[in-house]
DNA sequence: GAGGTCATTGTGAGCGCTAACAATTCATGG
DNA sequence: CCATGAATTGTTAGCGCTCACAATGACCTC
């Protein structure tokens, strides 16, 4: 830099200096076709030696565009929401926007409606909910708000536009897995209530046990944390003995408080009883043993998700179909079989 | 809304329909004193009705500020950088700013580079760099960029204002409680070289041994994954009986690696061998055993970076002191002692 | 009742950019 | 050699808001 300045060097300060007009530079950053190719070199010489940079808020508000999308989310320490956050974020850079998160601690809907407002003051031209909690979906549909909004992990059966992993199907493969291990029964812990993924994970995990002539077990219930696995899992040791041979866990997290309890509990894993858990946390493959599981593709859900705002934004007709529903995958490890494969050799 | 309108209505459409000038209505959203209550009334009823919203753009172009900050990260998913990414959206929500994040797989001096060169055309007014490694550090500090920067977890001796945790200290502490506890010598599982927070907890750990007067055995390197971590396990469980009774490793992700290593080879934990993490992941209590940890305060180091940083926005003289370094603490659990405290019942 | 104060409201001029159009230059061919 | 049109550049008018200041009117004081 030449020199100090007070304000920032504006567009007409390096056309003054290029000697051309403020229009050129800026037909010059926005790559317009026609610029005398030795004009446009004066005028990005004259841009690099003010260390000019145009103002966002000037050209946001000329061209009606902030390119800012929002995101909405809670429990972003979790591995789920963290995964998701991070493809969102990244889906929307590579289309050149830039995303501003509010993350809360709980999904009220009076939180969700504050969330909204402040990115509404920050001018996202559109939201991505990252709320798998039945009631903020609902709320999040009767909030009045002057953008498109897409919700993801919201399941099926909302008025809002949403991006899904399909837990039905993943819930099958849990279960299915362990029917054909040979166990006569399948146990559930289930999620939270109000969490549509979870309902969706136990109703997968009802029907298939159905569809084998299984009478399914009153299923446990859990907040997703360890601490609530291992409170369940004492309670499952309790039936080791009476038919209780296999376990399906609706997160990894209680799975592992599942693997602590069994194990305090003097019930081997996975010889006396079989554990499945659901999203394949990194630490998965080292818990003992080495935890099944059901792995979620969040890279996916994130450009899938960006890719319908984007459509909704700019107007277009939704590329997709308009509810989006993504594969999961099961990942075989020790909890379900008495061996442990090696680790490192995990499927992709 | 009563009817669709094809532009969002303006400051100067609610003055028309409140008989006032567009400057009251300014005046009534920015809560200045002098408005008449029967006007201010008037005019929020007009805004009511029109569903109108205040053009962040407009706003932030005659303001000269945008009141947006930016973030940039890696490892995102793993709980540090996501505890320090969530803590830091909250603490910058509670002062009115909007963060808009951008997550790198690889923190390299290019990605940092467009990185701050995204945000910037963002129109952040300040950026937060959550950059423990050591090159990103350096990198940054070279960088031309028109909006003050603060980095976290970069550890001191940086020509950068930072914030972190004091993670000498911290491994003073876990290395501290083993000696302790009666362990000749402490073993350690150093992160990767260019952490600048892997190399602080090397440091702590030496200089604790070295004032026992106990020569610091060779430490073993991972990368913070639980892969890295089994690896450097299975090392280690040949030198039991060879004078190897505790370990000391960089994180807690790695511990459940050497865990698994250790159970796999027959050794058992802690009776034979005590091990000690570092961050206190949410499963760290479920492990087998439950582990003994360091716990980082993340809020903390979110409020007093996001501080820092608008004290260098807005030109003040930082508040505290140029160098913010925060306690961490010792969480005991089963891995270093053979009681297993009841899960649920550990120290906030 | 002239002059002063205060609270309240209005007016005009930008903030720095892009879009639309106008003006200029340049090459080309009849 | 000038008409014709394409390529290139300049001019003007906003985008919707806040800031500084001007104007208005109510109320007081002497």
């Amino acid at each position: 830099m030449t020199h100090a300045q007070l304000r920032p060097p504006t567009m007409a300060d390096v056309a003054r200096l290029a000697g051309v007009s403020h229009q050129t530079v800026s037909r010059v950053l926005g790559d317009h076709p026609n610029v005398r190719d030795e004009t446009r070199a004066r005028v990005l010489r004259a841009i690099e030696e003010m260390g000019y940079r145009r103002n966002s808020s000037a050209r946001a508000l000329a061209t009606r565009r902030t390119r800012t999308l929002g995101v909405v989310a809670s429990g972003t320490t979790l591995y789920g929401p963290a995964s998701t956050l991070f493809a969102l974020e990244e889906a929307a850079r590579a289309e050149g926007y830039l995303v501003s998160t509010v993350s809360l601690r709980k999904l009220t809907v009076e939180q969700l409606s504050e969330a909204l407002d402040h990115l509404s003051e920050g001018g996202v031209e559109g939201v991505v909910a990252i709320a798998p909690q039945r009631s903020a979906v609902e709320a999040l549909a009767e909030l009045r708000r002057p953008f498109p909004v897409v919700a993801v992990g919201t399941g099926s059966g909302v008025e809002i536009p949403s991006v899904n992993v399909d837990q039905h199907l993943g819930a099958r493969l849990a279960t299915g897995h362990l029917l054909a291990a040979g166990h006569r029964k399948v146990w559930h812990l289930a999620g939270p209530e109000d969490w549509q993924e979870a309902a969706d994970r136990t109703a997968g995990w009802r029907a298939t046990l159905e569809e084998a002539g299984v009478e399914p077990p009153m299923p446990l219930r859990g907040d997703w944390s360890p601490l609530s696995g291992y409170r369940a899992g004492q309670e499952l040791a309790g039936w080791v003995g009476r038919g209780l041979t296999a376990v399906f866990v609706a997160n990894d997290q209680m799975a592992l408080g599942v693997l602590r309890a069994l194990r305090e509990a003097g019930v081997r894993t996975p010889q006396d009883v079989a554990v499945v858990g659901f999203d394949d946390i990194p630490e998965s493959e080292f818990f003992a043993p080495p935890l099944t599981t059901v792995r979620q593709d969040f890279s996916t859900v994130g450009k899938r998700s960006i890719a319908l705002l984007l459509d909704l934004i700019e107007g277009r007709v939704p590329s997709g179909s308009p509810l989006v529903a993504i594969e999961p995958q099961l990942v075989v490890r020790a909890s379900t079989f008495p061996y442990a494969p090696q680790p490192g050799g995990t499927p992709d």
